[in-house]
DNA sequence: CGTATTTGACCGGCGC
DNA sequence: GCGCCGGTCAAATACG
């Protein structure tokens, strides 16, 4: 898997696929930068992709990440950020993880409401189901956007009442893609256009050897973009921001706080992917019907309503709300306890990777973050 | 009327 | 092969 990793381009080198020079590289990679620390202290994408450039994983990479996860704390210290204590605890569940692609669990303290924090995302509910050997049923979650994958199921931690398991699976994309299409485009405007690199290769991560299932209807890769005209148009409006965000300050990447899934067509042409790869392990679009998915049904519908408050950018694809700003809810207060703000933000893209990683081993550290995720998120 | 939730049925993976 | 169990489907129902 370590393998896996290196055959795929780091995002930045993926950016700058249109390998023009090092110097040249350097410069854009420096304004990047520059860009980025205008808006964000935690970790860049760089911090990751160097402790994340592992061959190995375990405990190197935990102290790696916990440092990163210090690190951002810090700098959100620092920067007058204050609240009382970790509100989202990332919870190990290495048994399972080993097994799982792009899951990852998280712990929610509640305030006894049994309400669940808004993470950022719009989730449609599409079961219950009461698990053997626990009293509390658990609820599965779907994102409302139709082409997208993500889901999430939540359950009542048997020990701690009030105490919320909520398991992420699956990115959302929707941001993610209309970047990489814009910067497809851009590059297809270029004198020299990169060679495209295979789909398959591409992804090496995402869930490359998992058999999909049928998370989408048939025809439909598991992973396929999600794209919108919006998000398109959006990432044109903040180009050079989208990779990471300030946590609420500096330029958000939407303009609109309550955004919608307008019907793209009923407002333009929508836009397709020409063969565009993703290093994420995300296919081109195939144009079936209108969706490009086969995905016709009646789900399709909330498409056009449902309303969206991510504000763009690849940290919302990766990182729930509560995670990134977990004071922000207005609708279930997160218990808080310790003085220090959000967690770190972490926002990259990347590819997958086999190994878990913690960032649960530093007892000192406000966040206790176990995140097998992070091997197909990074 | 359109959308979201509920809930029993169904399916597939896994262990025995 | 069989049964258990977790996850998903989809019709029915609730809600605004």
């Amino acid at each position: 898997m370590a393998e896996e990793l290196h055959q795929v381009p780091p995002p930045l080198g993926y950016l700058e696929a249109d390998d023009d020079g090092p110097l040249r590289r350097r410069d854009r990679e420096s304004m990047v930068n520059k860009l980025i620390s205008t808006v964000y202290s935690g970790p860049t994408i760089s911090d990751i992709e160097s402790v994340l450039s592992f061959t190995g994983g375990g405990a190197h990479h935990h102290q790696n990440i916990n440092q990163l996860a210090d690190d951002a704390m810090d700098n959100y210290s620092s920067a007058g950020v204050v609240s009382t204590s970790p509100p989202v605890v990332f919870s190990p569940k290495t048994e399972v993880l080993s097994k799982m692609e792009n899951k990852y669990t998280l712990k929610i303290k509640t305030c006894g409401n049994g309400l669940l924090a808004e993470d950022g995302y719009k989730w449609r509910k599409y079961g219950q189901k009461s698990i053997k050997n626990s009293p509390n049923p658990r609820s599965y979650y779907r994102c409302t956007n139709p082409r997208c994958n993500a889901k999430k199921q939540v359950e009542r931690a048997m020990d701690e009442a009030d105490t919320l398991l909520v398991t992420y699976e699956g990115l959302h994309l929707h941001y993610t893609y209309s970047h990489f299409l814009l910067q497809h485009q851009q590059q297809q405007a270029a004198p020299d256009p990169p060679p495209a690199r295979p789909p398959a290769a591409a992804g090496g991560g995402g869930s490359t050897s998992k058999k999909p299932k049928l998370l989408q209807p048939r025809g439909c890769p598991a992973a396929a973009p999600i794209i919108d005209d919006d998000d398109a148009a959006a990432a044109a409006g903040d180009l050079d921001l989208f990779l990471l965000h300030g946590g609420g300050g500096g330029r958000s990447s939407r303009s609109s706080p309550s955004r919608c899934w307008q019907h793209a067509a009923a407002t333009s042409p929508r836009r397709r992917d020409d063969g565009l790869t993703m290093p994420l392990g995300v296919f081109p679009q195939q144009e079936t019907d209108e969706d490009g998915c086969g995905f016709v049904d009646h789900h399709r519908r909330r498409q056009h309503t449902c309303s969206n408050n991510n504000k763009g950018g690849l940290l919302e694809d990766v990182v729930p709300l509560l995670v990134r700003r977990p004071c922000s809810s207005t609708s279930t207060p997160i218990t808080i306890s310790r003085s220090s703000s959000p967690p770190p933000s972490l926002s990259t893209t990347t590819t997958a990777a086999s190994s878990s990683v913690s960032w649960n081993n530093n007892p000192t550290s406000p966040y206790s973050i176990d995140m097998a995720i992070l091997s197909n998120i990074f």
